[in-house]
DNA sequence: TTGTACGCGTTATCAG
DNA sequence: CTGATAACGCGTACAA
């Protein structure tokens, strides 16, 4: 029952007969120390089990070493895999992660922000609410130099950092696909159009059958809030009892996609044959689905570590006030739920 | 561009010409501060845009807002799940969250332990790593009365919270399902031996089998270390290959038993009728593969609310030492890959 | 009910 | 190469 208090630099200065400021400097190697007080002092640090107090570094430096994140739900494919990502990187650089969710609320994003900046965060990584359409919680992070990185979800409203994916050609490339499998009546299960990742892909959808003289149906498209499972099920049951059912469904994720099929299975209906599907995500059930799904590739780890690293670099150069878009590829994942031939 | 350094309580303390801690005191309503003031203060700060220096506080108080957790990975469903769950628990008590990923490696968990103890968290809660049987890196956060709770995957050399599913009795109710559903052939596919969940689903097997007088046979019982997809079908390709196959399986995770559907479904076996399929978890696949997969429940997100509470509780309570452990039930849930009637 | 003064552990600056 | 000192922002014993 020694060091109630924990061991401080202090400890360490008195044991060696020196003062505190060397102590400092030599656990992290400054220049000006000898070689052999260096080892001294660590040799001792080590003895006692000395921990360096963070909290006072920071408290001192006016900074942390940890970045938060928000993000709608962690438990989707997507977003965890992004996490691992942003942690696996952050990590690295000897970086703590701070994660809070959004559940997609608009005034959960900004107690998030808010908690996070009171926390001083050194950098911060958002993938939008689907409620969000007003972003002035961040400009607090923006005024006082704190690194603000959008990913997936993003805004054009802000001038920061943005790492994405091509979602417009993401969009082009599915529906050429199912137009090519000959699909003539192509129905669009999208999300809310005032998010960029929805509403790209649409206008991929609408580029690709306007390049192939296809008729644009309004009928043929839907706006769900939420596409999961159960959406999934009644966008399905929808389209197929309309009295021109579309013969190929593009569903911009994958749980709405893979619902749509289990439906239209229970119908009886033939995947790809009477109706083929395509999702987005490559999400784990893409493969599990009988027929496997195809689907769009969404490099989720890839853009976690991108995030993280647009936060750490912004970090070094304070000064520089360049704002950078990272556009990942994505790759068309052709599977049996598309394949005609 | 005027606070370059933010707003302090002395700001505020200037501005209405009384002292600091009259201000301090204010923001948290503390009982010796007349109404008054306390309007006064919080206006100022309010029109300010004062917000707290939690640095500066952790630093006086020696305790963070934030709690720690370790996880495998957390791009897993259970994972993510118990994650959210210890986030929004932890959030709404005012903590932050700190997640590090040891990616089941030894070392990577004695590291992260050690980054966030040197980051001062308040708590924390672990799902032990596949690899780990020394427990020492912990005994930091014990020695220094910093709560420590294990979820799933615990340990028994360690006095501190835990919470579980009752891994045993989960075990038994599935391999006596199987039995009940004709299998007379029950092979398990387990994960590895020192990892309690897995020890004690074998042993739950184990227990059913003799109390229903079917000889246990060394040959169908298979351990694998990471029981994922690929190894899901080599596992398979074992099990089938045998001169006399099993005509059912339990295996430890979903992911491992929809693998196993889908290679038995590529040689022409019928499922349920000649393999009946059981999983573990609930994941999202188990109700997406055709057939949809038998399974038990794990209620992940509860789980990470409690060892929240358990952490916070603690917190509270620094004096009290004793331990708990929290089990919560589970559930069958019976799906077409065991129904043979 | 309010104010004074000190300390939490570290690090930057300046001096030697 | 090393030491003394101040400061980061807040909370609290003690004093008034």
């Amino acid at each position: 029952m020694k060091n109630k208090k924990g061991v401080t630099i202090y400890d360490i200065a008195n044991e060696l007969k020196v003062s505190p400021s060397t102590v400092s400097r030599a656990l992290k190697d400054h220049y000006s120390i000898s070689k052999e007080m260096i080892k001294e002092v660590k040799k001792v640090a080590q003895k006692r089990g000395y921990r360096p107090n963070s909290i006072a570094a920071s408290l001192r430096n006016n900074r942390t070493n940890n970045i938060g994140v928000i993000i709608s739900w962690i438990n989707r494919p997507f977003i965890s895999s992004l996490i691992s990502g942003i942690e696996e990187e952050a990590n690295k650089a000897g970086y703590n992660v701070i994660i809070s969710q959004s559940h997609d609320s608009f005034d959960n994003e900004v107690a998030n922000a808010r908690a996070l900046y009171d926390s001083r965060i050194s950098g911060l990584v958002v993938s939008l609410a689907m409620e969000t359409q007003n972003y002035d919680h961040f400009s607090q992070f923006i005024k006082n130099n704190i690194p603000v990185v959008f990913v997936d979800r993003v805004t054009d409203e802000l001038n920061s950092d943005k790492v994405v994916i091509d979602n417009f050609s993401a969009g082009f490339m599915a529906t050429e696909h199912l137009i090519e499998q000959g699909g003539e009546r192509i129905a669009l299960a999208c999300g809310s159009q005032h998010r960029n990742i929805y509403r790209e892909r649409e206008n991929g959808y609408l580029a690709a059958l306007r390049e192939h003289n296809i008729p644009i149906k309004e009928e043929y498209i839907l706006h769900s809030e939420l596409l999961n499972a159960e959406e999934g099920f009644r966008i399905a049951e929808h389209f197929l009892s309309m009295d021109n059912p579309p013969d190929a469904i593009f569903s911009v994720n994958d749980t709405a996609a893979v619902s749509i099929i289990q439906y239209a299975k229970g119908q009886g209906i033939e995947i790809p044959q009477d109706l083929a599907v395509m999702g987005f995500n490559n999400d784990p059930v893409s493969l599990i689905i009988d027929p496997q799904l195809s689907t769009v590739s969404h490099p989720a780890i890839e853009m976690g570590k991108l995030a993280a690293q647009q936060v750490l670099k912004q970090n070094q150069y304070k000064d520089v006030v360049k704002s950078e878009t990272v556009m990942l590829r994505t790759e068309l994942l052709v599977r049996a739920s598309t394949k005609r031939k």
